[in-house]
RNA sequence: GCGCCCGUAGCUCAGCCGGAUAGAGCAACGGACUUCUAAUCCGUAGGUCGCAGGUUCGAAUCCUGCCGGGCGUACCA
């Protein structure tokens, strides 16, 4: 139907990428038919339909150019079809319908001649280009050193790793990193509750506990172990306890997140110290400091240091210098994100919670008056995270919450179900984490739900492996027998696995990667449940193993991302 | 007051860089296991997409204004 078109189109890893240029073509042509008469070719946008019954494929820019075209839709969309080519083999049919859609119905040979792309190099399917040759510089968690993380930590913890994975897959270079918030007030708060826990419960003294301090359990842990006693003990001057009580303190609450975020699969490519900005290759800080003033962005007011950032889209001026002359965490901060842009990188991607929103108008004016550009700086805010438990809200506490930290959540639910927990919502939504329905080892838990399609189809391969022949040649296809409405759907949605990756990597948010293997999941169980795969002619169980097969890589892949484990067996 | 996020089925949420009849899971109701794992599947029911305007051939999606909820509004981080 279609002949052979004159132009190369490359193997795309992605389906729908094949199609674009089919499109473009055909308004090319149809322009130097004289058919058409815009100037300019709009974006070529495809969609999936609706509904199977108007194909794999839709295209909308018949509709798109009617303003220009100064005709109706649909005669604008004959015009395009008209001078249609489409690669050997692809397309089976072209269908125009009512508003002016232009519907494309696949050939399901082609399909599965494509599924070759997935057994052929199963390990690297899903990956796709989109951010060749990019890099991102991603920072995440950066809690402060005062306590353990929290489950809000674990949400921004699970979101910056598997987006850190997500665009590796799509390309990009990818670096990690951990900020520690190791100068300042806080470790000074942290120090002063040490020593107030240590007098309490070592020295067994009466001592007022200091009205912001952090009344955690953890701090009279820390207070008791060998280490903290060892370090402490023999001071007698308060300003050197203290000191040594905060950095001992520090120390140890540093390994711990550490190790929660090790058992949590998170790892980092750098843990950078706020401190180093003061002391490491001069002071950062001074430096970031006498930058802004050269550029006339200080001015000095009650004694201190503002920021002119009003002028930049703040709300108000900030204070940088107090007046004490100590910097303020903004200082350490403008130094901070101007060393990153000192490294280079395409993309700086932050993740705050939501309570930081206000925080990023400055650090954008900062960067601005720097003379970087802030389009290259973005801040993903993850909203809060509240906990369910019997049906009911779990009532967090900050004062003495157990139950809201990150390491009691995993010991609860397991690793795989509070990471993909965390990436079943889009970050902007508050996420309700129901620990009951987590630890449920049932179809109504999701997680169980993907894990246990990918099981099935390892459980076929173990049954079909006991017959010699059945598992030889499953790279090959064969043509002509996958020839059920369930199966093009289901090859197509496989090959359209890069293209969920992508698009999670191209917008950060990782969730459609979740979403995505929650419906091949479905759509697996629901084929498997109706057709058997075993026991057919020896075509069709080939190529329904052949199938499976590409069933069982996208899961694994796909679940690869999300940093959950991918069982044999349940 | 101002700023950001959210408001979609009884509940939890997708869809939001405009498209076709608004989706899924749970809960409710009714079905399917001598057959590749029933941790599964099939079916029924369930909706003024917060409200009101505007832009458009076309709006859950974009704009404006309201209402409701969360968060923020430090010389804390």
């Amino acid at each position: 139907m279609f002949p052979r078109f004159g132009v190369l189109f490359f193997e795309v890893s992605v389906l729908k990428e094949l199609v674009v240029p089919i499109f473009e073509n055909a308004f090319e042509r149809a322009r130097a038919a004289g058919d058409l008469t815009s100037e300019e070719m709009p974006a070529v946008v495809i969609e999936t339909p609706p509904n199977e019954a108007f194909g794999d494929f839709s295209c909308n820019i018949a509709m798109t150019l009617a303003r220009a075209e100064r005709k109706a839709p649909l005669m604008i969309a004959e015009q395009i079809v008209k001078h249609f080519e489409a690669p050997e083999g692809l397309v089976k049919d072209v269908r125009i319908e009512k508003p002016g859609f232009i519907n494309l119905y696949l050939d399901g040979d082609y399909l599965c001649a494509k599924l070759k792309d997935i057994l052929s190099a199963p390990d690297d399917f899903g990956r796709n280009e989109s951010g060749a040759g990019k890099s991102v510089y991603l920072e995440f968690v950066s809690a402060n050193p005062t306590g353990p993380l929290h489950i809000g930590h674990g949400r921004g913890a699970a979101l910056g790793d598997v987006l850190g994975r997500v665009l590796e897959a799509s390309g990009f270079r990818v670096h990690r990193e951990y900020y520690i918030n190791d100068a300042g007030n806080q470790i000074e708060t942290l120090a002063k509750s040490a020593c107030a826990r240590y007098l309490q419960d070592v020295k067994g003294e009466t001592v007022s506990f200091p009205e912001d301090g952090y009344q955690g359990e953890y701090i009279r842990e820390i207070v008791k172990s060998a280490e903290f006693r060892e370090c402490v003990g023999a001071l007698r001057d308060e300003e050197a306890f203290l000191a040594q009580a905060g950095g001992i303190a520090k120390e140890l609450i540093l390994e711990d997140i550490e190790k929660s975020l090790i058992e949590f699969r998170v790892r980092f490519d750098e843990w950078f110290s706020e401190s180093s900005l003061f002391s490491e290759n001069g002071n950062k800080v001074e430096e970031a400091v006498a930058a802004l003033e050269a550029n006339e962005k200080l001015y000095e007011k009650d004694g201190a240091k503002w920021l002119a950032s009003s002028a930049y889209g703040d709300e108000k001026d900030r204070v940088v210098v107090r007046d004490d002359g100590r910097p303020t965490y903004l200082a350490s901060d403008i130094a901070y994100h101007n060393l990153k842009y000192e490294r280079g990188f395409d993309h700086y991607i932050n993740i705050w919670g939501a309570d930081h929103h206000g925080y990023l108008p400055r650090v954008r004016a900062a960067m601005e008056m720097l003379g970087h550009d802030t389009e290259k700086l973005d801040v993903l805010f993850v909203q809060f995270v509240s906990l369910r438990r019997g049906g009911e809200a779990v009532q967090m506490s900050t004062r003495s919450g157990e139950f809201e930290e990150l390491s009691a959540v995993v010991d609860e639910v397991g690793v795989d179900a509070a990471r993909f927990f965390f990436l079943m919502r889009s970050a902007d939504t508050a996420l309700e984490f129901d620990l009951d329905l987590a630890k449920e080892q049932s179809s109504e838990n999701p997680v169980y739900y993907v894990q246990y399609a990918h099981a099935r189809v390892c459980s076929l391969f173990r049954q079909a492996g006991e017959e010699d022949k059945l598992l030889d040649g499953l790279n090959e296809p064969m043509p002509g027998v996958l020839v059920l409405a369930e199966e093009h759907q289901l090859m197509k949605n496989l090959l359209e696995w890069p293209d969920v990756v992508r698009t999670a990597a191209e917008r950060f948010e990782p969730h459609h990667v979740t979403f995505g293997l929650i419906a091949l999941a479905k759509q697996f169980h629901a084929y498997y449940n109706r057709n058997r795969i075993l026991g057919q002619d020896e075509k069709l169980t080939h190529a329904r193993l052949c199938l499976a097969k590409c069933v069982q890589v996208v899961l694994k892949n796909g679940l690869d991302l999300l940093g959950v484990s991918a069982p044999e067996e349940m």
